[in-house]
DNA sequence: TCCGCGGATGTGAACGTACACATCCGCTTT
DNA sequence: AAAGCGGATGTGTACGTTCACATCCGCGGA
């Protein structure tokens, strides 16, 4: 009774029927679950699997079924860790809660790049796929690409011409920090806007100029950064030359950091100088210095509704929620009112 | 001419053979960059995969050749997230760079967990795993599960009794910022050290004992952190009613931001009351208040060197180095001399 | 008693590809 | 001129699974 012989071969369905003593077929309903098998019979196939320790050929079987269980995660960025990974792990949770495997790609944001990373996706049989591509052009590239024929839904995008998107409310939580700056009593707040080419930040900027817009507050031309801590310092230093403003609306949380780094290096007091309100609230911000000020995300939420999307699609039973998720306030210590 | 019937069924190899009129191995052949093929026959056919937008099934491919050309990559955790995703998106990139496609699993560290996952990779006929998994009891599961007949190679763990490993020296880095404290002239240091159960964080603190013991200094018991700012947050606001210290060496730079914002709290002036040193050199450290002192460690190549290592064990030629990576000292505002 | 029915199981084929081998052809070599 | 050779191409089959359909069996109702 060698329960392992060393061929060179895995077993197949076949070899588990044949030592079980039934046909290939019943092992099959027991793999899959078949309501009408014997009990006996279906133990005493589990048995055997278990003896030889069968393994199903994921490959035979999505070649036959032409079903590859598998969810693409295109992922379109190398910024934003946090909340890129918030979401990767959530996305993986549910897919594999429902059955589904991961099967990732990395792209920069240019077409070729992106549509590389598509083509890799389809050519691994996606089902569907989720796109992390808070990129306008990411988002052009994916529409110039031949038109996908499978579920897919964006992330981090607040454009919903095409296709499905989900995504925290960025305009609101935009005009939550500004609002916030303002009932504060500021009337001079800059805003330290992320890289154009990107929705999010795009949304944000729309959301600061908006509420400015609605309290006719002078409007500063927003600065840029690219999300990072350093380019936050880098902007934040020319902008300690300037005395014209009290308040600062960052794009996101690291831009915020590097920008309390500048202030603190130019002797600037935050909050009694300057108030900054930053966007993520990465679990960092309550350990800034001060304490930072921030718009909190959900992402977990927003990769939870982004495979009940796809699984509500493949008919999966997921549950289908359109509408935006809201943003928080979060009040640390940057934010106080202005000097009289 | 229609080069896109709406056929229900995509087309398959036999298709384009019969569309180019010829056999269906030479369709393969192209495919498969035979060399011995007329020019004229090869154009012809490209011609027609392309007119027909023709993908070759890799189910079917993987079921004949056996080989998924898919590497498995295993995170086992959640935390660490610069680490862990600098690392994966290098591995991505030299994975696809060697014609090798991706598939993620998480886990926690619990064997049920960990084997899962694995079980969920190997089921995916994964032909390689990268483990992430810096726990102890992570290798250990691992360890416990049937052995693996693929290539596998675990990161971020200096333990090298079983399989592969590869890792920056986490053990000679922790001695760098142990010895940097030394030479300032610190004689009471502190280590503020990561969760007991993580071989990182375990090599880190014998490292720091290893160090203070050969300058035969006072070696206070290890305080414990979870590698988050909060924990660090905790731990300091508990060490600043001590005032018998004079430096902090804190596992990781979370850790030490958050230690920061204890010792701001208190009154602790850093770093001319307390020296503090982290470890990884995450992009914002340079902007922590102050820029933080800290070590810093390749992830990129960690990753690339999993990959290589993968690659030359799969025989795709990989490169295989096995020497540790070293670690760097970084020093920035956080460290100065001790008062007298 | 016989028919019919439905649960339990078996049989054959198909999925789309790559591999082993066969065939064909034109050229060189003897 | 015949044999040999190698490049170019074609033929048949295996990979491991699921699906469609066939078969078998025992039981209840006419």
């Amino acid at each position: 009774m060698n329960s392992q012989s060393s061929s060179s071969r895995a077993p197949n369905i076949r070899d588990v029927a044949r030592a079980a003593g039934v046909s290939h077929q019943t092992v099959s309903r027991v793999l899959n679950d078949s309501p009408n098998l014997r009990p006996e019979t279906r133990q005493k196939v589990l048995d055997v699997i278990a003896a030889m320790s069968y393994r199903p050929n994921q490959a035979a079987r999505a070649l036959v079924t032409s079903r590859s269980h598998t969810i693409g995660v295109l992922v379109a960025t190398r910024a934003a860790a946090y909340g890129v990974q918030t979401i990767l792990y959530e996305i993986e949770d549910a897919a594999r809660y429902a059955g589904y495997r991961l099967a990732i790609a990395t792209s920069s944001s240019d077409d070729e790049s992106v549509s590389e990373a598509l083509a890799q996706l389809i050519g691994q049989a996606a089902e569907a796929v989720v796109v992390v591509a808070p990129q306008s052009r990411v988002f052009d590239a994916l529409a110039r690409t031949a038109p996908l024929h499978i579920p897919f839904v964006m992330l981090d995008s607040s454009r919903r011409d095409a296709g499905h998107s989900i995504s925290v409310d960025q305009f609101e939580g935009a005009r939550l920090a500004t609002a916030h700056l303002i009932d504060l009593g500021h009337r001079h707040i800059v805003h330290l806007a992320g890289p154009q080419d990107w929705i999010e930040a795009e949304a944000r900027m729309q959301g600061f100029l908006r509420e400015v817009g609605d309290h006719e507050l002078y409007v500063d031309p927003p600065l840029l950064g690219d999300w990072t801590a350093e380019s936050g310092y880098r902007v934040g230093r020319e902008l300690v030359k300037r005395v014209d403003f009290t308040a600062v609306f960052c794009s996101n949380d690291l831009i915020a950091l590097g920008l309390l780094h500048a202030l603190r290096e130019a002797e600037v007091r935050v909050p009694e100088d300057v108030s900054v309100v930053g966007f993520d609230d990465v679990p960092e911000a309550a350990h800034f210095s001060p304490p930072l000020t921030t718009i909190r995300q959900d992402f977990a939420e927003v990769g939870r509704r982004a495979i009940g999307l796809l699984l509500a699609e493949l008919g999966s039973g997921g549950a289908r929620h359109t509408e935006a998720i809201p943003a928080q306030l979060v009040v640390r210590a940057t934010t106080a009112p202005p000097r009289l």
